[in-house]
DNA sequence: CGGGCTGGTGAAAGATTTTTCAAGCATAGA
DNA sequence: TCTATGCTTGAAAAATCTTTCACCAGCCCG
């Protein structure tokens, strides 16, 4: 009875729907069968809410144990580069030579780190970075009251290109959390020195960098020094720039540096235009970062050298080759130590 | 202090990897046949580290989205008894007839509201019940770090049956969370008053309830008064008891004291044996009340009238029966007021 | 040493979920 | 008014998950 009323509009009272399906199912246990016929619908009606929900991603999963492997990479991390935090997780991509950036596995334990760090409201304002590893964390992250938190943008993320624009990352934040947020309408690089010097005064902008200094958070992601790298792809930065950046040593990019296969910031022009915290406005931060992906190894190293980071976010694959461990399939204890009697069948 | 009770419920090895096939499973949507291919097993052996994984509850299930008849009735609960915060969660067990108190649904939802307490660290000393429904809530606590956060018992909680004892609640919480936590090692109801005065006598338990005395949140059930109720099943209290209570007008029992219909406390012999909080204590406390089923409507009633709450987590036909048609001081003389009446289908 | 018990294993049957595909209905534009 | 388009619907097929059942190995106890 209950469910022949609403049978025209769909917008409002679906998605109550959805999640109330999607909770029977997920946290009830229900069978599909049963929730429908609970809410009075079709199984197959009751299945396309529940994966609408799902798509919504209105249903957050998260795995409570630990993967031993991942702690003792967490802990050798932590270790070698001085961490004062760490997490691993598990690659999920199949294929031994992964497409992309882990880009699910991370944003999920991006999003869990940032849920925590507001939950727990330490961080008055915290300060985020780029990239499509971040936009992940974000995505993952519940929808939640931000509190007293607020949010500021650490550099420029004006890019020509539509799709992926880096906006994305704190305006995102902001609209989940309904915290205040500041961002910085400015490119990522200036064309010139001297554009740099008019944008960073102008009086918005000026007071949202100041901000951005007393951030007691920083949430980044790191960029890859490759022909192939977001940077050039979003537009940010010319294949010719990252070319040069390269030739000149540089492997791994925070907030706008470059560092090179030491930990060593490598001057370059480049960091004159770059509308970003200055290098100095690094030191003795809290930085947390969140990478991973083969293609950024060896960035995420250069930047773990430079000692300037507080936490890593990263995979379980990257982790290993950041160790030096060999690339150690995912195929732990049990697929080698006992000699499988064949599977013949 | 923190038992850390690892039991041998799984080999070590067997849980990292039971842990990794539900992250790629549940995490990363993988079927268990690709589950199976990367970590070199067989989908059968898959499922069933996956299954046993659930079983563990290693997997945690959390729905994000607003149910909006729940959130109406959430309004309509904190209005109607001035309460700071107010959780409703769709029923979980199927029928018409639910058969026990929906144990799961309020679980995930108190365990939820525990977390985020714990992790917002606000109170640093937590105060808890006793119960099955407190216990469940405890279930539903990830594994986390209590930071500087600390438990005490609100209420003795010795009883003579194994099963389900009391115990469990804060005993777990601290067992989950690394968290000091102070127990009370006496019985909630003394056999006499002079035991009582011996009792609370002793060092250790005087401590501890000056401790619970200053928690600046509890976190407690609510119980039904009737032949079946908890209280009598764990063997806390005789059935005589229970019965003298309710003729005594006696509807529902909040840490140790009893409330009548219309919220009143009911002055009863009892309560001079009772080792909990004195009622005078139980003023001006942020108390949050976890409880709901059919059996509980009318002692949850009986406590919001008493206005001692400050937040309450109830289930949709629970929270529905509440703020239903229910004039005020319906003093039925015999238990026939059970309103079980429920849109079937 | 053997019996009974426990716990893990795999094949196959049984359920359930997910996809596919054709059809229905409403809206917007001609 | 008619038609195209887009979105929802339902039945059935395909894929996947879960249970069942029989079996085997290890282990404690008699």
């Amino acid at each position: 009875m209950a469910a022949k009323a609403n049978a025209g509009l769909m917008a409002e009272g679906d998605a109550s729907m959805a999640t109330r399906a999607a909770w029977l199912h997920f946290a009830g246990g229900l069978t599909q069968a049963e929730v429908a016929k609970r809410l009075g619908l079709t199984s197959l009606k009751a299945h396309r809410l529940i994966a609408r929900a799902s798509r919504e991603g209105l249903v957050k999963v998260y795995i409570d144990g630990e993967v031993s492997e991942c702690v003792a990479l967490e802990d050798r991390l932590s270790a070698t580069y001085g961490l004062g935090f760490c997490q691993v997780v598990p690659d999920l991509e199949g294929g031994p030579e992964a497409a992309g950036p882990p880009f699910k596995a991370l944003g999920m334990a991006g999003g869990q780190f940032l849920r925590r760090a507001l939950e727990a409201g330490d961080d008055a304002l915290i300060g985020v970075g780029h990239g499509r590893t971040l936009a992940a964390a974000v995505e993952h992250l519940p929808r939640m009251a931000a509190g007293a938190t607020r949010f500021v943008s650490l550099l420029g993320g004006l890019t020509r290109k539509f799709a992926a624009t880096p906006y994305d990352v704190i305006h995102r934040l902001a609209e989940r959390t309904g915290a205040e947020a500041y961002v910085l309408p400015v490119p990522f690089f200036a064309n010139s020195v001297e554009d740099r010097a008019v944008l960073t005064a102008q009086r918005g902008v000026k007071d949202v960098f100041d901000l951005a200094a007393r951030a007691s958070l920083l949430f980044v992601g790191i960029g890859a020094v490759q022909s192939g790298a977001s940077l050039v792809a979003t537009g940010m930065i010319e294949p010719a720039e990252i070319a040069a950046l390269e030739a000149a040593g540089a492997r791994g990019e925070l907030l706008g540096h470059f560092f090179d296969a030491d930990g060593a910031q490598v001057p370059t022009g480049l960091s004159r235009r770059t509308l970003s915290l200055p290098r100095a406005a690094l030191r003795d931060r809290k930085i947390v970062a969140v990478a991973g992906g083969t293609a950024k190894v060896e960035a995420i190293r250069a930047i773990l050298r430079s000692r300037l980071l507080h936490g890593l976010i990263t995979d379980e694959r990257s982790a290993s080759a950041l160790v030096g461990a060999s690339p150690a399939r995912a195929t732990p204890g049990n697929g080698k130590a006992k000699p499988r009697k064949s599977g013949k069948r």
